[in-house]
DNA sequence: CCTCTTGAACTGACCAGTCAGTACAAATTT
DNA sequence: AAATTTGTACTGACTGGTCAGTTCAAGAGG
């Protein structure tokens, strides 16, 4: 037991406890129970409670930038961007607590630093794809991709945690072809 | 001073603190220090801190629901549902702190009837004009339109939050052209 | 006088963070 | 190779402070 996998379950107590009940309302004792260790241990390695949170979206974030990175592939921009938005229901069908975590306190000024790396790496991948879609003639060349970026993040968001509550049987296919559906516009 | 006062300055109050830190970090003796009231004032008007949130978010989202109806005017079903965008962006304009809130909270399994409530009223003003869509062709016939409702809420909510705190300054008018172009679909 | 509000004092539960100590393996000394 | 030291990881009882909720005597006002 290396003192990396001591820090994974405290991570994977911590994220179910906080999607539950919210950050200030889990304790550090019920943290620590879930994981099996000891009070004492998450204070070792993490410092604090803020500490702790602060590592687990940066961890979390890094993860989730990778994935949707490493979605983005298609042959032209507009493939791509349905790909990323798979990508995105893909990784939260995976870690579903923590989308519960990230939509609750994306926006805290709390976590700033952490709030900067989301932008910059996660909703960097859609923003470059919207970017590359602009400049190929695929959407209007003065789409502001920034904004966009943002709303087609926090619409596979919370569809990912609507999902998980409502309707946990359903095939992402399905929820993929409806978003897909969205975004491809109106059928005339 | 009525007592419909008294509990709509707590609220406002209780709003304000509630979207800067979280329910359980806001204290009862916070929220009565800046409604300009005294705690036991918010006691003797909401029983409870649980009592008070639970009733924040019973106004609030009737609020909403009230205005996302209002705002549903056009001739066709989807002017319509860029109409209803239009109209849940100002309302959280309007209402900035509350769109914080609701984004925190609308998951958490402690308050079913108030998120009941909003899946009824508020996202079901969206799942009624995608669904006249569906009937007069305007969309696909087999789009999920719940799914879907959810998304573009979110979508909007994600989007009015963004912009509060990254572009404050931008006009409205901006921001509903780039969802509803989104929405529009793809320039060929 | 009845409803509403005030503000202060109190209680008991709860919780973040501390700290002295354990366990144990690797390095160093004898 | 036995004895000793060092460093790392972890432990859990304990502390000092905080907060929801209670109580209540004293107004305010209609």
């Amino acid at each position: 037991m290396s003192r990396a996998d001591t820090r994974m379950k405290v991570f994977g107590a911590a994220v179910a406890l906080i999607a539950e009940q919210g950050y200030s309302a889990t304790t550090v004792d019920a943290i620590a129970e879930r994981a099996g260790v000891a009070k004492g241990t998450v204070f070792y390695n993490f410092g604090s409670k803020e500490g702790l949170f602060g590592a687990l979206l940066e961890h979390s974030i890094g993860k989730l930038a990778e994935a949707l990175s490493e979605a983005a592939v298609g042959s032209t921009a507009l493939e791509r961007l349905d790909a990323v938005v798979l990508g995105q229901l893909r990784f939260f069908e995976q870690y579903g607590p923590f989308a519960r975590v990230l939509l609750a306190e994306m926006w805290r000024t709390a976590w700033q630093e952490a709030v900067a790396q989301l932008r910059a790496r996660a909703l960097g991948v859609y923003a470059e794809v919207l970017r590359q879609a602009a400049d190929s003639g695929e959407v209007r060349a003065d789409l502001d991709v920034e904004t966009a970026a943002t709303a087609i993040f926090g619409m596979v968001l919370t569809v990912s945690i609507e999902r998980r509550v409502m309707h946990p049987e359903r095939l992402l296919e399905e929820t993929h072809a409806t978003l897909v559906e969205l975004l491809h516009g109106r059928v005339r």
